[in-house]
RNA sequence: GGAGAGAUGGCCGAGAUGGUCGAAGGCGGUCGCCUGCUAAGCGAUUAAGCGAGCAAAACUCGCUUCGAGGGUUCGAAUCCCUCUCUCUCCGCCA
């Protein structure tokens, strides 16, 4: 396939096991049929042997007439037999080119498989709960919602931020611009100096190829913010550049498992979910994330995940905020993954749990399309990476779940012990 | 924004007048020899993708790839056009 031919699955894997992969994305609720693949894939092969073999021909002759004229003879019929060959292949490669763009249309189009140990299920009612850590706490009084804390603190401005951008836009003033800088400072010290992760600090516009490569696109265009006349997209996730940072390279061996994590802002458009989560800091269309990504062996990437997940975790427990850990079923896993965790904060004036933390494998999905590679051994054939991400946390309802779980009932907010040294040593906020 | 230079294999770097150039040379890597050990030295080897053959690995053969795309030509790393990126100088700027 030409060069950024990116393909989500492994087109062998699928030409030799088409019911497997038909079977896999019907459980996750994707509508796909393979046949029209598999008719392109065989179009393909054909046309591909039928050129190589008049390209062939061309070298070889053209050889042939290097070597006469060398020898002072005249290849003139020869130069007039490879004048027609020449526009066959013209002719016969842009029909090979038709027919391969057709085929990754379909393939960037079609969805990752799920693990085996990922649930079925028909909607986000079937994920079930992997495990539970903390206490909601008992309220004295009726908790109130982080907008209103926020506003009656003085810390929070919803009014502004509409004024200045839009909806879905808030501006942080004093100690919740205070609280919200402190977040991403201990996050990354958490990552870098417990769990052994680099920092890196990457663009927050990146490229279309970025976005092929991590699966953004080029389905899910319409989630995302475009600058107008460019190539460049707001980044939605800091996933986006910092999993393309290895993009068309190889990497060694024993550089693997890769752990780098970031501090990005986040600008997602939110087409569809025009009135869910109207009020608050759940759902911006900018918004501060600490995000964790991973580089692994296949071998290892499984082990890798639960590792992952577990850097996330520490995070809200180190904050003391309670949690639950979710397996996302077929129906609620996202496109490009093979499994996921969602950590979700337990948000008192919501009385439910909501998603802060969405931790991923995506095995060599990401990594075909990006063409991420390792070398498993010094002269041994470079291989997939599997990537793996999750955020390490959404800085924004990490904010709102702590004024929530944290809010006294004389409207201060304890400030969680581990963020004090980040704060001035500020215990509340008042 | 203006002027100029450049982009070649893991890295550095050569490649007038287009024709065994997938690409000299060096470094690095790997294997072997030599050596009491190390260093040095000697020899060999060292790109990727795709396809065909094979049950498959190994292997063999073919095609493609010298920043990207297009053009000229029987034939392009080499000539022409467009784009991208990098570097230098000037201007501007946090």
């Amino acid at each position: 396939m030409a060069r950024g031919g990116s393909t989500m699955l492994d087109i062998k894997y699928v030409r030799s096991n088409p019911e497997v992969v038909e079977e896999a994305l019907v459980r996750r609720g994707a509508r796909v049929s393979l046949d029209e693949f598999l008719t392109l894939e065989e179009q393909r092969r054909a046309r591909l042997v039928e050129v190589e073999q008049l390209k062939n021909l061309r070298n070889v002759v053209s050889e042939e007439i290097a070597r006469l004229k060398k020898s002072g003879q005249n290849p003139e019929d020869l130069v007039l037999q490879m004048r027609d060959t020449s526009l066959r292949i013209k002719q016969q490669d842009e029909q090979l080119r038709e027919v391969e763009s057709a085929l990754e249309q379909i393939l960037l189009e079609i969805p990752n498989i799920p693990h085996l140990t990922v649930p079925v299920g028909n909607s986000e009612a079937d994920n079930p709960v992997v495990r539970k850590w903390g206490e909601p706490a008992n309220f004295t009084f009726t908790p109130r919602a982080h907008w209103d804390i926020g506003e009656s603190l003085d810390i929070l401005d919803f009014a502004r931020g509409s004024k200045i951008a839009g909806a879905r836009f808030t501006v942080y003033k004093g100690w919740g611009a205070r609280l919200e800088r402190a977040l991403v400072n201990y996050m990354l010290d958490l990552h870098t100096e417990k769990h052994g992760y680099q920092e890196i600090f990457p663009p927050f516009m990146v490229n279309r190829q970025c976005m092929i490569g991590t699966g953004q696109l080029p389905k899910f265009a319409e989630d995302m913010f475009h600058i107008e006349n460019t190539d460049y997209y707001l980044v939605p996730t800091a996933e986006v550049p910092l999993t393309n940072l290895f993009r068309e390279e190889i990497l060694d061996d024993h550089q693997l498992p890769l752990k780098i994590t970031a501090y990005t802002a986040c600008f997602r458009a939110e087409a569809g979910a025009a009135g869910r989560d109207t009020r608050g800091l759940i759902r911006q269309h900018q918004f501060n994330k600490i995000e964790l990504v991973k580089f692994s062996r296949p071998e290892d990437s499984y082990a890798e995940l639960e590792s992952l997940t577990a850097d996330a975790e520490q995070v809200l427990q180190g904050l003391g905020l309670p949690y639950q850990v979710i397996n996302l079923c077929t129906a609620d896993l996202g496109f490009s993954a093979a499994k996921t965790y969602d950590l979700e904060v337990w948000l008192p004036s919501f009385q439910t749990y909501r998603e802060i933390s969405s931790c991923s494998n995506f095995e060599d999905f990401q990594a075909r399309r990006a063409n991420i590679r390792y070398r498993p051994g010094p002269k041994a054939k470079p291989q997939f990476v599997h990537t793996l991400n999750g955020s390490g946390l959404a800085v924004g309802r990490t904010v709102a779940a702590i004024l929530e779980n944290y809010q006294q009932p004389d409207g201060t907010v304890i400030i969680p012990e581990v963020l004090r040294p980040y704060m001035g040593g500020r215990e509340r906020i008042i």
